[in-house]
RNA sequence: CGGGGCGUAGCGCAGCCUGGUUAGCGCGCCUGCCUUGGGAGCAGGAGGUCGUAGGUUCGAAUCCUACCGCCCCGACCA
């Protein structure tokens, strides 16, 4: 391609709307451009991009035995009454009225659309496993698109689905579709984790995220330094210490600690360790007030809260509204003689003679007992883990970072199946429910967390397999013939021996060429310029290594194809 | 939705507090000269409903009200 035939406006300066590296880089090399909040159009550079991890995802997905298909973007309401999720899946699903006042929506996700085709398409064991897959614009109705396409509410997505005939064949749906996303991550160049996530709304038995490692990420996951655990930090288990040597009970007893409210100043009033204080926090979920338990020094996850309750949000109450309901100040507050549901972190349930708020400002109690002093509704893993708990799967020491989510894979069993009676017969004669999975990749995240691991202070640096061209050729004397000649020549062989080349052929200075072949982040750049006035030579460039080396015309082609076989060899 | 911030030329910003006649700067853009290995220089030029609507005032980018949009922090997720 020609920089002077294509639409590739680099910006000098970053527009103020961009806040994290990879948004501020794409909106200065020229790669997308912003409709409205969370809506971007792909410019020929962004888009060149997506496409190279398309195709590795189709590769991937096609070699794994899933095949690929279209599904519509707007979608009947109904179909999503039959599943029960046009009810359940809230203000995300973008919702409107066609012509004749049919309720219709933008799929966010098709579960629905593919389930309604392979329950009428497919009647027998004999066609199945079969696994479908698209990649297609999504629109989620985001609460808050943030990032640029990191979290867009327009976005393009890969979604796979599986149906098998039992819970063992989907489980070898599922490890197929696990290979091959690690297949094409690996490939992609990116480094990443594998690790056990919540299913959150689409439901399911068990999931997968894939997390690439960015100090951006939205998420943190946790991994053991000696094992191959790896888990979201929603979803991780702490692992407590079970033999405990129990105190004997001291008796309970109530003290006065005024104007003292906050962990740290109630233990240091009182003398004694954050570790002996549990603190209680009222939650409302659903609408429903609940008192959970954790020791002074733990926060709450609410993720694992949420799965305790089976509520579909969990919010912590406000000072007020827990004044109003418990008719205590919020600093004061314990579990003894409270009347609303407690449920306690297993931490605390194996603490003895513990101190709490005492139900009254400006009151405290000491000595305080599970079961004795009062009753805990549920005893579950509710707090978060901390990097100085112990792995969950083999006691090593544990290790946090940030992530981003670019996959995620479901067990999704017979939930869909069963609602919109997508049956088969099978051997024996039997309907049975469809046993389903799906596996979504965010085509469009997975750029922006790649440019998240692969930049400097001079732009992206694109690994090879992800790189919209591989070379770039920079003409640095337009009007002098020969480098012209020169440079149009290289630019033609390569092009012929299947590189994918961008030409600079602009009318600017040198500098400014420089400046937006590092930019871009185009893995090599080969100048032709004075030196090959000079003394007959072209000169490469490796954009992560900076290595330059210089080298007679003659051999650059054969010396470039070599360079990109190394450099995709590396992944 | 709650909390915070911002809207002035394509991009980055100043001006607003303390209202005043042709609204400014840098970059980019156009023309010419000149220059050509890390975003050159000189000269000339184009480009603005000051987010929108209403109000106060002799007079509003500036003060007041409402609305709209965008960004950041939280709940959601690929």
């Amino acid at each position: 391609m020609r920089y002077s035939e294509t639409l590739l406006p680099t910006l000098r300066e970053t527009p103020a709307e961009a806040e994290i590296v990879s948004h501020r880089l794409m909106l200065r090399a020229g790669f997308i451009h912003k409709l409205t909040s969370g809506i971007y159009s792909y410019l020929p550079y962004g888009l060149a991009a997506i496409r190279k991890v398309e195709n590795i995802v189709r590769e991937e997905m096609d070699r794994a035995g899933a095949r690929e298909l279209l599904m519509p973007m707007v979608q009947p309401a109904d179909l999503w009454k039959e599943s029960g999720r046009y009810e359940k899946y809230g203000p995300e699903l973008l919702r409107f009225n066609d012509r004749h006042e049919r309720e219709s929506c933008l799929g966010p996700t098709h579960e629905e659309v593919v389930t309604d085709i392979v329950r009428k398409a497919l009647h027998s064991y004999r066609d199945l496993p079969v696994n479908l897959y698209q990649i297609q614009t999504k629109f989620r109705d985001e609460i808050r698109p943030r990032f640029g396409l990191m979290r867009g509410r327009e976005f393009i997505m890969k979604d796979a689905y599986s149906f098998d005939v039992s819970d063992d064949a989907a489980e070898i749906s599922y490890r197929k579709m696990y290979d091959a996303y690690k297949r094409i991550f690996s490939r992609c160049g990116l480094d990443f984790r594998v690790v056990q996530a919540d299913s959150g709304t689409i439901g399911g038995s068990f999931s997968h995220e894939f997390m690439v490692l960015a100090e951006t990420g939205e998420d943190t996951i946790v991994f053991c330094r000696e094992c191959e655990y790896a888990a979201n930090m929603e979803k991780a288990e702490v692992r407590t210490e079970e033999n405990r040597q129990p105190d004997s009970l001291a008796g309970l007893e109530k003290m006065e600690t005024p104007g003292k409210r906050k962990v740290n100043t109630v233990c240091e009033f009182l003398g004694i360790s954050v570790e002996q204080l549990v603190k209680t926090m009222v939650y409302m979920a659903d609408g429903k007030a609940v008192a959970v338990l954790v020791r002074g020094d733990r926060q709450v996850e609410e993720v694992k809260l949420k799965n305790l309750l089976g509520a579909a949000e969990v919010e912590m109450a406000e000072g007020k509204q827990v004044y109003e309901i418990t008719g205590v100040p919020t600093g004061y507050l314990g579990p003894v003689g409270l009347n609303i549901k407690i449920v306690v972190d297993q931490e605390v349930a194996a603490m003895t003679n513990f101190y709490v708020g005492g139900n009254e400002k400006n009151y405290h109690m000491k000595n305080v007992n599970v079961s004795r002093d009062f009753q805990a509704d549920a005893v579950a893993d509710l707090r978060q883990i901390t990097s100085s708990d112990p792995c969950p799967e083999c006691g090593g020491a544990l290790e946090m970072t940030e992530g981003i989510e670019v996959g995620h894979v479901f067990k999704l069993g017979t939930g869909y199946s069963e609602s919109m009676q997508a049956m088969f017969q099978d051997k024996d004669g039997v309907e049975k429910p469809f046993v389903m999975g799906c596996y979504g990749i965010g085509v469009s995240r997975m750029v922006a967390a790649a440019i998240e691991q692969n930049h400097d202070e001079n732009g992206i640096i694109f690994p090879v397999p992800l790189a919209p061209y591989t070379v770039i050729v920079l003409n640095l004397g337009l009007k002098d013939q020969a480098i012209t000649e020169m440079a149009e020549r290289l630019y033609r062989e390569l092009s012929e021996r299947g590189v994918e080349v961008l030409l600079d052929d602009r009318d600017e200075r040198p500098g400014a060429k420089f400046k937006d072949a590092d930019l871009l982040g185009i893995p090599f750049r080969v100048t032709v310029g004075k030196s090959l006035t000079k003394s007959g030579l072209v000169e490469v460039k490796n954009r992560k290594s900076g290595v330059t080396e210089e080298m007679v015309p003659e051999q650059l082609v054969a010396a470039l194809l070599t360079k990109i076989a190394a450099e995709i060899d590396l992944q």
